[in-house]
DNA sequence: CATGTATATGTCCGATGTGACATATAATTA
DNA sequence: TAATTATATGTCACATCGGACATATACATG
């Protein structure tokens, strides 16, 4: 865990309070904030490689561009289902998303 | 589409009302729904695998034995998330995962 | 530097998801 | 087959999410 990505996380909010109640997340809320973290990115990225506006991509979600700002963002008040959904309306495909899905799963053996 | 998805995706509940609404699904709508199917079938085969009732996997993720059933039934009322809490507290790995997408994209194409 | 355009952030309340419970129906085994 | 254990399904009160709006900031480009 990059201090970068430490920032990040708590900037959007994913602190519960103090540095220890960070840590205190186990490895599965770790791996599926990570894996949110990837798919955020990956809309960004189609998003822009499609030249559209977050307002843009927000009506074929039917939603609004502020809260494509916060998926964007990273925000915690943001679910893995609307972060798909902007990927998807983004122009990746479903291929690309269970690329990023399984990149992230932890390797238990 | 085979008959046979169509018909579990209805038992779940993902049909609006009738076949014409269920139709009018985006193409973004129902590459979601895939995912998500694929990866409740994900969870379930991770959970066996590792000999886990479902009540034992309702334990790890802080939830119900109904929730898991419902999870693994594709029930329209559980969340991405919940659906990839539960796949990673079965313990499922990057391979399983890759596995189960694969499997479904044969069928999907 | 003013005007337009894109993005970021906070807030609110209606919509959706969730754990828990009750209960039904398998499946397993004594 | 009775008892036990596993899974399925419906319901509901409560929690979380989401669209919309206001507004701030950044970035163009005339």
């Amino acid at each position: 865990m990059t201090p970068e990505k430490l920032k990040r996380l708590r900037a959007a909010g994913w602190h519960a309070g103090t540095p220890k109640e960070f840590l205190k997340m186990t490895d599965e809320e770790a791996a599926l904030v990570e894996i949110k973290l990837a798919l955020t990115d990956a809309v960004r990225q189609a998003r822009i490689k499609r030249k559209l506006s977050q307002t843009d991509l927000a009506q074929r979600i039917k939603s609004s561009q502020s809260r494509v700002a916060k998926i964007e963002a990273g925000d915690a008040s943001v679910s893995l289902d609307l972060i798909v959904r902007a990927l998807l309306a983004a122009g990746a495909t479903k291929q690309e998303v269970q690329k990023t899905f399984a990149s992230k799963m932890l390797v238990a053996a």
